[in-house]
DNA sequence: TTGTTTACTGAACACTGTTCATTATTTTTG
DNA sequence: CAAAAATAATGAACAGTGTTCAGTAAACAA
């Protein structure tokens, strides 16, 4: 069987072979002006050697968005040892918002491009969104039996929890945060100050 | 001076007829999907006639961002007539997050979409979506003079609630409000909701 | 009517995602 | 080991894209 192995091996590598020169190409272009030419140019393969390993654009474009989910989630681990809620909360948006700036084109990827998005957000491949959608309304339901949020819906708190972050991180990645370099507030100093206020409006809520 | 003056009739005739037919592509199609081609066909002329009217895609594009927010501009002069900052400041997110529902593609090409913003954001170019911003931060300090979010610096708290309702109307235009769609969510009733949630924190600030 | 300016055309260029007959390599069989 | 079968990779081709530009047709001026 080392031969069939053997394959099975060289058939994966190459298919990370040509997600890592994806990855570098879709996170620098963009979607659009990523092109699979330019995927097989990095690789030194043809064109159509691509399409053994991908159905097409798109699925590859997939592997990338669940692997921006995988490392989000990743990184979201820690909180788990963050023992009051309310805290494990205001850390999970920080994690979320430095997620968003550090990796702003997986970010981008994940929560604004259209590409993929089309016919699986409510099937099982949306799993990883799901699971860190879940994991926020846990939380929350945790602060409630702290006393905390009294009479809200889970299910419309944390779409606006969500609202608020992605709010700033979408605005961040389309580089709309350039509204206010009249002012001089750079999009970091706006993110943070803007979370906090958030925060403390969720503390007297 | 009839006649050069037909001419410029003409000319900017021209240019709204193209303007029409780039608007309902656009629209429908998306930024990227949207071909020359297809507009040129529609007008009934040939493609290279669009470059002696624009001087690119990014151009075209360009003018209905202005159109879209000279659109919601008009959407918010009612406002005016509202008495108290507070309930101003509560109708504007409402017809803000209105015309994002009722206005999704122009939404996105205003708030979303990369294209024309790269080099312009901070220039006069923006002029519109500075003037909104502006109205929103005068409403914000008219409230602070009736004893309204002490202490709270103008920029950030701006920025919060701008985060906040592009984040809602941003998850609506890019579909991610499927992601309530196994509790039986509607994208409306999950925005009119956390619209309220915030709405109310904002008074308890 | 002639000459000149203006308006428009559509073929061409360099790109795109994708397919597929052809070629090259590797594995299996005789 | 040699031949046959299976697998892998190619790159030309197709239909599409934004954009340019030499050439043509119409409108204007003399």
């Amino acid at each position: 069987m080392t031969i069939a192995n053997r394959k099975q091996r060289e058939k994966e590598e190459m298919r990370s072979l040509i997600l890592d020169a994806a990855r570098a190409i879709f996170l620098e272009k963009g979607y659009e002006q990523a092109s699979i030419r330019a995927i097989a140019e990095k690789i030194e393969y043809s064109p159509g050697t691509i399409y053994l390993y991908f159905k097409d654009k798109d699925e590859i474009f997939h592997a990338l968005h669940e692997e921006g989910f995988s490392r989000m989630l990743k990184k979201m681990q820690p909180l788990r040892h963050v023992q009051d809620p309310f805290e494990r909360l205001k850390a999970m948006g920080a994690v979320y918002l430095d997620f968003a700036v550090n990796n702003r084109d997986f970010y981008d990827l994940m929560f604004i491009l259209q590409a993929p998005i089309k016919h699986e957000i409510d099937k099982e491949d949306w799993e990883m969104g799901h699971q860190t959608l879940d994991y926020l309304k846990q939380i929350l339901r945790e602060c409630q039996e702290q006393g905390r949020f009294p009479g809200r819906d889970i299910n419309y708190l944390s779409f606006t929890i969500w609202s608020m972050v992605h709010g700033m991180s979408a605005l961040y990645c389309r580089d709309r945060c350039k509204a206010y370099h009249d002012v001089n507030l750079e999009p970091g100093k706006l993110m943070e100050n803007a979370y906090k206020i958030f925060m403390s409006m969720l503390e007297k809520i």
